[in-house]
Order: structure tokens, then C-alpha cells, then sequence
DNA sequence: CGTTGCGTTGAGAGGCTTCAACCTAGGTGG
DNA sequence: CCACCTAGGTTGAAGCCTCTCAACGCAACG
């Protein structure tokens, strides 16, 4: 396992995974929040219909992306970690077509598309992880999608933990079987297309065979490989090898 | 509106609703295909776990993204219509993460890695209307997201539908309110997350109700704005309207 | 110490699935 | 040219999964 220092930033420490980064491409990286933010829990950062305004990258904190129907019912799309960031494009585009949460309070470095542009002019390496970072997200989509339209409940809830225990161990932030879980159940449920009474029934299910300690705002994986042969967990759209394999 | 002349390959027809291109653009993206091939109908064109080996365009008929379970279930994740693509940057992986097969007789242009940098790097207009189609291909993801977490079965019928009739306008597919649908129900189901069974059921609904008709392989929508209101269609995620909002 | 948000549990209804049979159209071969 | 065959669409019935509505518990907070 290559396992970066505890002190750099979760930025680094994921495209470190997709490739070599230099030391002249991991300073140009630390120094990429222009502007620091600090957002409280349950505000949107971006909103549907508004004109983009630059590239937020989650330092602290988690966030994610979701659209609303007319008739209030919500679909989240994404779990946004430190270290992940909007699109890289968006400067491309009028209006956003999706807003932007926060579960928790966050630590968000808002960075200019120009910025963006000169950093991946001068830094090949990091232009290339960075778009491997977008083709996961876009594959995540599609595992995503997978989940709510082909799993049952439970093994969608116990996708979507097997998937954060890995993303949220590459930046330093889940131990070998726990992390933090910011959001309740509303918000689990309307991440996997679901009810939250279902959601409640289902977590209590996955309890009770002993698969998952849900505590407060902990979540603890009390048997990692039954919770992942039970999700059906395959982590290769996540593309964490792509060093080692080349 | 700002239509295209027929001979024009869908390609240019798409692009050119997002950005302006020029006659050496329109050149440029027209003699794309170095290497064209035709796949019968019912093939993989990428398979899950194999090495990316370019960049699949397609020129004719119609295609689809999917993963599937060890159980046999499987999720359709995209349609490719004309004028649609492969990753740009599936060179930066080592093993793809789905697999994409055709639903009708199709012809594809296989573009190489380097051809594709190559035009990227002489003609911005086309770097950044691909960009822009990437970002859209992203956007649909997460509609389709909604679609299948928080739709009903009619509604998502509804909306895949609504969908389709203005990316096939868009290449010259489809009349006013009607186009060729060359999937069965069963692929259908695939796609929005159903059985077959009550993709059938839905269908039928959506047939008494006037608001399509589907014999054999054509799909006439008989009230467009009802069907696109039952579907809660919003086209803004398409970004069709880039060019003119600028 | 009341309020409030969230998790938990119960009951009933309904959407959707599964299994299964039947029908229809298109393709094949006699 | 017709009969068979097969794939896919259509329909019925039964049951389960999941939803909705609703009540209640509990812990954090003011």
C-alpha cells in the first residue's frame, strides 16, 4: 500500500493514487485554494440555475450533489470527501444543472477556472489525474445507478458504506473498519431511492446479522468482507490501481 | 432554431449546439474516422476489463452503456445516439468499468488516443465543445439518477422518452414527435430499472392515456407537453442552449 | 424542563415482481 | 407457398417489498 504522510492535503493524497505526482506538482497543489471558505452544516455551496462560480474543492467536511423534484422528492448523486472537487469544466457551461450540499460543516477552497487551466498546462501529471478523477466520478455514477436500480435495499446500503470505507481510507479518514457518517437517515435514503422508515428497517436488519455497528454519527463495519459479498463490491471503477498496474 | 444541412455527420450537428465551429473545425471532425467498422446488432463494443482501445464514435444506429450482476441482473447506464462517444480519456485507465453494446446494426469509428490529443490541442472550439458533451454525458447520469430513485415506473417511461425525442432531433432522428426505437421492453426495463413485465404494464397505460403510440420499432409521442409534463422533463441538463445563452 | 429533530416501530395499502400461460409476428425450412 | 418455430409482447394471479401515515421514544439544546 502507498500510504501518504497524514499531514498532506486529501488532494494530494487521492491523485497520488491515479499517479506519480513530483514535488513541484504536489506544492503547486497545496497552494491551490485561493480562497478559503468555511460552510456550515446543511447549506447549499452550489446552486441548480445559478452561473457557476468557480471549482469548490472540499478540504474538510462532507458534502454532495442532488437534484430536487417539483414535488420535493430529492435525489442525491454524489458523496462529495475531502480531497474531490466540482467539475473541471463547469467554467464551459451557463447554468448548473444540480445543486450542492453540505452534510457537515465544510472547509471548501474555491479555485478559478484560469487557475485550474495554468495548473494543468504546466503540470501534465496532475492534468491527468485529474481527469482520471473525473472518469471515476462518472463511473461512480454509473455504479450508482446500478445500486438503486438493480440491488435490494440492504445491499444497496451496504454498497454505499463498502464504497466510502475505501474513499474516505485513500485521505486518511476512515481506520479498517470505521469512519464518520455526517448524514441520518433522510439523507441515506434519498441517496439509494428509498424511504427513510425503509432505510431505518434495513440498517436495523444489517445490525442484527452483525454486519454494521451505526452509532451516533459513527459507522463501524463489524465484518468488512461479508458487508462487501453481500453489496456485491467490486472497487475497480474506483481505479485505485492504476499506478501499481500500468 | 439553428439547424444543420442534413449531409452534415451528427458529430458536427452536435457540437455545434454547443459551441461555434469553424470551416477547418467542421473539417477537422469530419475525416475523424480513421478506422470505421460495422457491428451487427446484439455485440459488445467495450467489454468490462478489458484495455481501452480508443475511442468508439458513433456514426449509425444506436448503442448503450451497461454494467450487470453476478445474479444476471443488469443496468443500462447511457444511450448512444449518432454524434455520441466514448470517454475521451479512457486512455488514462487501464481496464474499463463497463461495457457498451448495440442495440441495432451500427456503425463506429474507433478514434486513437493521439488523433483525438491531436485535434483537442489544434482546434479549441472542438476541445471545448467535446468537453462540454463529456460534462453533458455527466448531467444525464445524474437525471437518470432521479429517474430510476424517484420516478414512477410511467413517469421514467416518460421522461427516457421525452429525453430521446430531443437528442435524436438534435442529429436529424427524429421528426417532431416521433423516432425509431430499436430496443425491446426488456432492454427498457434494464434502463429505467423495472421488469419487463411492468414496462409492459406502464406502456400500456401510457398508450391508453393518448400519449404514445409503439408499434414495432416506432415511437410516436401523441401529446408531446403531456408527456414531457407527466415526466417533470426539464431539458436544461442537455445544455442545448449553450451557443445562444452565452 | 419543555421543545425539537431524528430514530424506531406498527399497521395498512399499493406498486411492482415473479411465475406462468398465451398470443402474435417474423423468419426458416420443407 | 405454407407450416413450423422462436423471440418478444401481453395478460392474469399471487405475494412480497416498499411506501405512507402515524405514534412514540430519546437525546441534544435552549
Amino acid at each position: 500500500m502507498h500510504q501518504s504522510l497524514p499531514t498532506r492535503s486529501p488532494l494530494v493524497r487521492k491523485l497520488e493514487r491515479f499517479t506519480s505526482l513530483s514535488e513541484a506538482d504536489r506544492a503547486a497543489l497545496e497552494g491551490i485554494g485561493s480562497h478559503v471558505e468555511n460552510v456550515p452544516a446543511h447549506r447549499d455551496l452550489v446552486t441548480e440555475g445559478d452561473r457557476p462560480r468557480g471549482v469548490p474543492l472540499l478540504l474538510e467536511g462532507m458534502a454532495y450533489r442532488y437534484k430536487v423534484r417539483a414535488n420535493g422528492a430529492r435525489q442525491i448523486s454524489a458523496y462529495l470527501v475531502p480531497g474531490d472537487m466540482g467539475d473541471l469544466d463547469v467554467a464551459l457551461i451557463n447554468r448548473v444543472d444540480h445543486s450542492v450540499g453540505t452534510f457537515s460543516p465544510c472547509r471548501v477552497a474555491w479555485i478559478k477556472p484560469e487557475t485550474l487551466a495554468d495548473i494543468q498546462r504546466e503540470h501534465s501529471a496532475i492534468a491527468r489525474a485529474l481527469r482520471i478523477g473525473t472518469l471515476v466520478d462518472e463511473a461512480t455514477l454509473r455504479e450508482w445507478l446500478l445500486n438503486v436500480g438493480r440491488r435490494s435495499s440492504k445491499e444497496r446500503l451496504a454498497h454505499l458504506f463498502s464504497e466510502l470505507l475505501l474513499r474516505l481510507q485513500v485521505v486518511g479518514l476512515a481506520t479498517e473498519n470505521s469512519y464518520a457518517l455526517p448524514m441520518g437517515q433522510a439523507e441515506l435514503a434519498d441517496t439509494t431511492g428509498m424511504s427513510s422508515v425503509h432505510v431505518n428497517r434495513s440498517l436495523m436488519e444489517l445490525r442484527r446479522e452483525g454486519l454494521i455497528a451505526l452509532t451516533g454519527r459513527t459507522l463501524t463495519i463489524l465484518d468488512v468482507p461479508a458487508l462487501k459479498a453481500l453489496a456485491e463490491f467490486k472497487a475497480n471503477y474506483l481505479h485505485l490501481e492504476e499506478r501499481g498496474a500500468a
